[in-house]
DNA sequence: GGCAATTATGTTAGCGCTAACAAAAGCGCG
DNA sequence: CGCGCTTTTGTTAGCGCTAACATAATTGCC
């Protein structure tokens, strides 16, 4: 009957070394770190001393599995190079920290499939719910959630099926920076798309929406090109569209950074702007405001956005009415110099 | 004896209800999912099919506290917004994804007290081993990690002291670029800094060691602030440096952001870079290519050094050899239009 | 002062998995 | 064919914690 000890993971001090050290039951450790309100004054300070002289630290899988909650949230997002998310992320992050809950970040590197392989990895640790980037993800994506129970909130953009988003309307978004280029009296407007996932599909069909309003929608005046985007791309879309293009009065790129790239080419090129071009891009990046000449664009309330789907989450999870289900956080056009 | 049925967290199914779909023990499942090649072909199908069939999910809880390992790396970094960390941690995700490692991300809002908060906090999740961002912190850090037994690297620069880096020297690297700028017959060479962590400290005292060699340190030239750095803060420096000082002729900021929105003050005031006033940054971030000028500064193999730390942890963690205990990954000038 | 209602604390069992041991099955070889 | 050896599968117990129930201590109120 005497079988080797197994290995104690951490500093391997248990809630019953606590127990024993404070002269309670463990359940009472359990309840003062837990539930303090429940333990009387005299006892909690005994099992806190305890906690403190033992250097005790409680097991958060040991706490899973009998509780059947984890205490955390998954986070999907398509990329961690994208300033965009990792704003979102700090909002996030702040939000559940004070809840005491934890964050599990999956990269799903703009990848449907991906993303359903992260779900069914990260399912392992059991969170309690889930934040999405987007609407549309792989086929058995929500089936997953369902069968699971996960409450889960759908951040960046606004859906109408009755699912949990926070978010603004990327179509509008897109709407309304292609119309404050018209206003500016341009009316061969064009569109540099990079990435081509749903958030940029989305802004490409509101500036459709917004031209075809002011009768200019012109079908040759769109480049898209599915890779990820980058400053050099916004460069080399601006030599390749101008070479196809050169009446071409305006440009609407689906984000930052390739709009400062294709800025960047006009400076070597000597072409004026925003005489001659103007140009837009999305999302108000920090560099959009310093580059030359600054540069228009939308900003987006990306953190708020965390922020709000966390506090949206939580709610969920502790079983709260789903507050608002739709959450419109709108944007805002940040005209400059390059318009 | 008949107690309500706990709540089940999850699909609901376990590992026995596998192992009965199966007709197989529990452990054979165990085996099955962990130690394949343990498990004849035959069963191993027959669990394999089961596990599809009623969609299965392993609890990482049960696992980690069965076993006493958790499969899962805390990080610290000090930023969710700096671009430096970001790339770190993409290389770091590509290594522990592949060997089945999940990723804990902490963030210490370059505070080394919140770091040894957050350190507690992510103890409870037993991770496997640790990775680090610089070398210093708060004074009952490693005293914590040894008494939990955890392996850490340390990340982004190099000690002396046996402990595990994976990194470059900050040092040299500050010393190397404003030899550049000295080379360029430079003498009156201004220090930008920003959030003054570490690493900036150790930029600072390269650039000092090498004007120092020179013969034209001079302490005047020097403009610190603690707060977080920006493309804002940087311009402002920048006004503030030639108000003070009107003889500087060059300037090394501690990052590309302070570079970046310096040398945009530069374009808006009108003056001549790099003739009137040299300008480099650190760290070789996207924009650095693409303002006007284009900015001198050094390109940090942060994406590399997350992927080799994660390597040298998880052989640390699996009980190998720890292999190279100090590798300097180095870093490169990139001279441009603004030197 | 006595009884019900309300805390405060304790007992027991079990969450889902895997280490350690045990037993059974297959294998090689004289 | 039978002996030791390896490989495959199973049994048992327990990782550290908390839900559910049980009991003891306290309180309120007529």
């Amino acid at each position: 009957m005497s079988r080797k000890p197994r290995v104690r993971s951490g500093s391997g001090v248990t809630m019953h070394d606590v127990a024993r050290a404070a002269g309670v039951s463990a359940i009472t450790v359990s309840r003062a770190l837990n539930q303090p309100q429940q333990v009387s004054p005299a006892l909690r300070d005994k099992v806190m001393q305890a906690v403190d002289a033992l250097g005790y630290v409680p097991s958060r899988s040991a706490s899973t599995l009998a509780s059947a909650r984890s205490r955390t949230v998954l986070v999907l997002i398509p990329s961690l190079g994208n300033t965009v998310f990792l704003d979102t992320l700090a909002g996030i992050e702040t939000v559940l920290a004070e809840a005491g809950y934890q964050m599990l970040i999956g990269n799903s590197h703009y990848d449907a499939d991906q993303e359903l392989q992260l779900l069914r990895a990260y399912l392992q640790h059991r969170p309690d719910g889930v934040l999405l980037t987007g609407l549309s993800h792989a086929a058995p994506f929500d089936d997953l959630l369902r069968r699971h129970g996960l409450p889960a909130v759908y951040m960046m953009d606004l859906a109408d099926d009755g699912r949990c988003c926070v978010g603004f309307s990327q179509e509008e978004a897109g709407a309304a920076i292609t119309r404050h280029l018209l206003e500016r009296g341009k009316r061969r407007i064009g569109f540099l798309g990079a990435q081509l996932d749903e958030r940029v599909m989305k802004r490409l069909a509101g500036y459709r929406a917004a031209l075809a309003e002011a009768g200019c929608h012109d079908a040759g005046l769109e480049w898209l090109d599915p890779a990820p985007s980058s400053m050099q791309m916004g460069a080399d879309m601006l030599d390749a569209a101008l070479a196809a293009r050169p009446d071409c009065d305006a440009l609407f790129c689906c984000n930052d950074d390739l709009a400062i790239g294709a800025l960047a080419r006009c400076q070597q090129l000597g072409i004026a702007v925003p005489a001659r071009l103007a140009v837009a891009g999305f999302n108000d990046l920090q560099p959009a405001a310093w580059c030359t000449p600054s540069l228009t664009t939308v900003a987006t309330p990306r953190r708020e956005i965390g922020i709000q789907a966390a506090r949206a989450l939580l709610a969920m999870i502790e079983g709260d009415a789903p507050q608002a289900l739709r959450l419109d956080l709108g944007f805002a056009l940040m005209l400059r110099r390059s318009s």
